[in-house]
DNA sequence: CCTCCACCGGAAAGCCGGGTCA
DNA sequence: TGACCCGGCTTTCCGGTGGAGG
């Protein structure tokens, strides 16, 4: 019975016409044959590491602009061709790509040695070692090749941010002493985030400098349509979903990155349904979609104590004519400890807490003064009130063990 | 204009679990 | 096995601080 049902819901997938040709165009990490809007930064950026090619060292860049302006897309390109030809004339050439935001990866200095290390094919232990002898290991395996080596450090602020800036001095000081060359490339959302950075890394790291300026909307509906072609069948994409796409990720700022991701969920949201065409109410769906996944992705995979945190702002919202303070959530949360058997961090942590939900946008929590009543924390609910239910069955369901 | 509340938020240190190495 | 190392989470300590109310 069951079964027969099941082979029938198989063959009718497998003959319902997809609305997708091919779904990797949309993906991020699909690298198209033209980048459109960045021949610009794509020659600078060519000029800047063609050196490489005939041995030399080449300058050392930093590459800016706000998130999906095409910046990683851009460098992976240009070193990919790049490689392309010295693979062709036997230059000895390697390029090491690293995305430092990748937790438990690359986001301390023991394990962005570490994993530059591997890349080079030294094996290293992902902890244990002294961070002295990851170094070692990784200027071995540098100086038995004498080639040049590119290392491009995507979201090299977060590195900073997380792990200061020593690895970054190391590297840039290791041509002294070493055959080969390295080059570094590092890739940051944040314009500002050299001002934290040792004064000789600095000027070190940005010998060059490219910006990527947002894309406006015009521009993004050229990417999306580039993209479409190949992902697509033809008539499956509906009058003006292209363009609602580019004007949604236009709002804020020129996120081309934010327009495919709507444009792909789009075209899935319209392939559930067995629709024949996208249309632009598949878009606004898909828009919701993205966003309630994000925030119950956020909440599902908080520990604990976070959830106890969490419900605890979620209980005291009902009924509130103003917002929520910290000592209040903290007193709140104290007693849910109790109930459940749980033990109690420090105010301290709660308020750290706090500010972590602030930053994933679950919750927007700003520092105000009650002037004779205090200074604090004004909390408010940033979760929209559709899934509010399901994120308080989610919450519920860890907190009673 | 000053006070003083109820926290904020930086720095440092401790604990613990995961690991290496000789 | 014991000495050591790393990194994540937490506590401890403590110097701020915006502004309502005196």
């Amino acid at each position: 019975m069951v079964e027969r049902g099941l082979d029938g819901f198989f063959e009718v997938f497998l003959r319902k016409k997809s609305a997708f040709f091919d779904k990797k165009a949309l993906q991020s990490s699909y690298i198209p044959e033209t980048i459109p809007h960045r021949e610009e930064q794509i020659k600078q950026i060519a000029n800047i590491l063609a050196p490489s090619l005939k041995g030399d060292k080449t300058s050392n860049i930093l590459l800016y602009g706000k998130t999906g302006t095409g910046k990683t897309l851009t460098i992976k390109y240009t070193t990919k061709k790049l490689m392309e030809v010295a693979e062709r004339e036997n230059i000895p050439l390697k390029i090491l790509y690293i995305n430092c935001k990748l937790k438990r990866s690359t986001d301390t200095e023991y394990r962005l040695i570490a994993q530059l290390a591997r890349e080079l094919g030294k094996a290293i232990p992902p902890t244990g070692l002294p961070t002295e002898e990851v170094y070692r290991a990784f200027f071995k395996a540098l100086g038995r090749q004498k080639q040049n080596h590119i290392i491009i450090l995507d979201e090299i602020d977060q590195l900073v941010s997380k792990a200061g800036d020593n690895a970054l001095y190391n590297l840039t000081r290791i041509n002294e002493d070493t055959e080969s060359q390295i080059s570094l490339v590092g890739i940051s959302n944040d314009i500002m985030f050299v001002d934290n950075l040792d004064p000789r890394v600095r000027s070190s790291l940005s010998e060059e400098e490219i910006v990527f300026p947002p894309y406006n909307a015009v521009q993004i509906q050229a990417i999306l349509r580039q993209r479409a072609e190949q992902a697509f069948n033809k008539d499956v994409l509906g009058n003006g979903v292209v363009e609602k796409c580019a004007a949604y990720a236009a709002r804020d700022h020129g996120d081309a990155r934010r327009a495919l991701e709507l444009l792909r969920v789009a075209g899935e949201i319209a392939g559930r349904k067995s629709a024949d065409k996208i249309t632009t109410e598949f878009v606004d769906e898909a828009e919701q979609k993205i966003d309630r996944d994000r925030i119950i992705d956020a909440v599902v995979t908080q520990p604990k104590q976070y959830h106890l945190v969490l419900y605890s702002i979620i209980s005291l919202r009902p009924g509130r004519k103003g917002n929520i303070f910290t000592g209040e959530v903290y007193e709140l949360y104290k007693s849910l400890c109790g109930k459940t058997g749980t033990s109690v961090l420090t105010q301290r942590r709660i308020s750290d807490i706090i500010s972590e939900f602030d930053m994933i946008g679950i919750v927007n929590a700003k520092v105000i003064s009650k002037g004779r009543y205090g200074r604090t924390r004004e909390i408010s609910l940033e979760i929209p009130e559709e899934i509010l239910p399901r994120v308080k069955a989610i919450l519920e369901d860890t907190i009673r063990v």
